[in-house]
DNA sequence: ATATAACAGTTATGCCTTATAACGGATTTG
DNA sequence: CAAATCCGTTATAAGGCATAACTGTTATAT
C-alpha cells in the first residue's frame, strides 16, 4: 500500500554537499527537513483516501471523541477556528462525519464520524502507521521511543513560559 | 535578548487534554507540533534582525559559501529556484549580500555577503542559538544529539528510496 | 431582569510557503 | 551548427496559518 509512483522528491540536496553545515547544528533546521520529509511521502499516502494532513487529523480526533465540538477540535489540533470551518466542511461533504446540533447549546455543533468514516478511519490509520514506520525504519525501538519524547519536551517548552524567567 | 512580549501561543491543547492520543502515536504528528513550536518561537527571535527563517537560512548558507549561486543556494535549502528570488531579492534590498555576475557564467550569480551581512550574520546566529538551546532545555546533550541524529537518518530514508522495493 | 460580557461558528481577508509552467538568454552537447 | 540543458525570472495557483469583524447564543453581573 502507498506506492508512490513519482519521485515526489527531486533530488535537492542529498547527504553528499553539506554547504549547510552551520545550520544542522540547529534542531528547528533539521526538524525542517525531516519534517519536510515526513510531509511530502505522507502527503502521497493520505490522496488516495481523498484526505490531506488536515482533514486526516480532523478525523482522528472526531472518532477518536465523538460528539466534540468544533472549538475544542481546533483546540486539539492548535489549529484556528476559522480555519477549522473548512476542513470539517470538507470531512461533512465527503460523508465522513456528521454536523449535528449540540444539545444544551444552540451555539454549537457536535461532530460524529459516520460509518463511512470510521471505515476510512480504520484504513487511513493503518496507513499512515505504515508510512510512519518506513519513515522511521533506521531507528530501533529504543531511539524512536526516545524521539517522539524528546519532540514531546521541546514543544512543552511553550508552555511552560511567563512564569519564570529565563531570558538571560 | 528575544523577549517576546506578546504570548505568541495562546494555550491551545496544553500538556492535559489528550484528546488526540491516537495522533501522538505518530512521529510526523508529534514532529509538526514540535516544528510549530520553535518556528512560532524561532520568528520572535528574527524579527529584530528583519529576518525570516528562510532569509535567515539564506544568508547563513551564503556566508559560509560565499560566490556560491541561486540555484546551488536553492538546492542545499531544498527550495524552488523560483522561490529563491524573492528571497535573495529581499537580502540584497536589506543590503546583506551582493549578486555579482558570475565569471565564466553570464547567466548566473555569485552570491557574497556583504560587510553589514557578515555582521548581521554574527548577531543572528547568536540568537538563534539561544533560542535552539532554550527550546532544548529540557534534554540532556546526549538526548539533543540523538534528537538530531534520529532526525537525519528520517530526512535520509528519501534519498534511499526506488532501488530496493520496501512496499510490504 | 436586564445589560454586559463571553462564547460558537462563520465570513472576509491577507501573508507566507511551496509548487508548476513557461519564457529569454547563455552554455553545453552531439 | 542544431538541440538539449541550464540560469534566473515571471506568472500563477494552492495550501497553511493568522486576525478582525459579524451573527447568534449563553453566561455573568449588577
Amino acid at each position: 500500500m502507498a506506492d508512490r509512483a513519482e519521485p515526489a522528491v527531486k533530488a535537492g540536496s542529498g547527504p553528499e554537499s553539506a554547504r549547510d553545515a552551520t545550520l544542522r547544528s540547529f534542531t528547528g533546521y533539521t526538524m525542517k527537513r525531516a519534517f519536510h520529509a515526513i510531509q511530502a511521502d505522507l502527503k502521497d499516502v493520505l490522496e488516495p483516501f481523498g484526505l490531506r494532513m488536515l482533514t486526516f487529523s480532523a478525523l482522528v480526533v472526531i472518532v477518536d471523541n465523538p460528539g466534540l465540538r468544533q472549538a475544542e477540535l481546533a483546540d486539539a489540533l492548535v489549529i484556528e477556528r476559522p480555519n477549522m470551518v473548512l476542513i470539517v466542511d470538507q470531512l461533512v461533504e465527503a460523508g465522513l462525519i456528521s454536523r449535528a446540533p449540540a444539545e444544551g447549546d444552540r451555539r454549537a455543533y457536535a461532530l460524529r464520524p459516520t460509518e463511512e468514516g470510521r471505515a476510512l478511519y480504520q484504513r487511513a490509520t493503518a496507513a499512515v502507521r505504515a508510512h510512519d514506520e518506513r519513515m522511521t525504519k533506521n531507528l530501533d525501538e529504543e531511539k524512536r521511543q526516545l524521539l517522539v519524547s524528546a519532540l514531546g519536551l521541546i514543544e512543552a517548552v511553550q508552555w511552560e513560559e511567563d512564569d519564570n524567567g529565563e531570558r538571560s
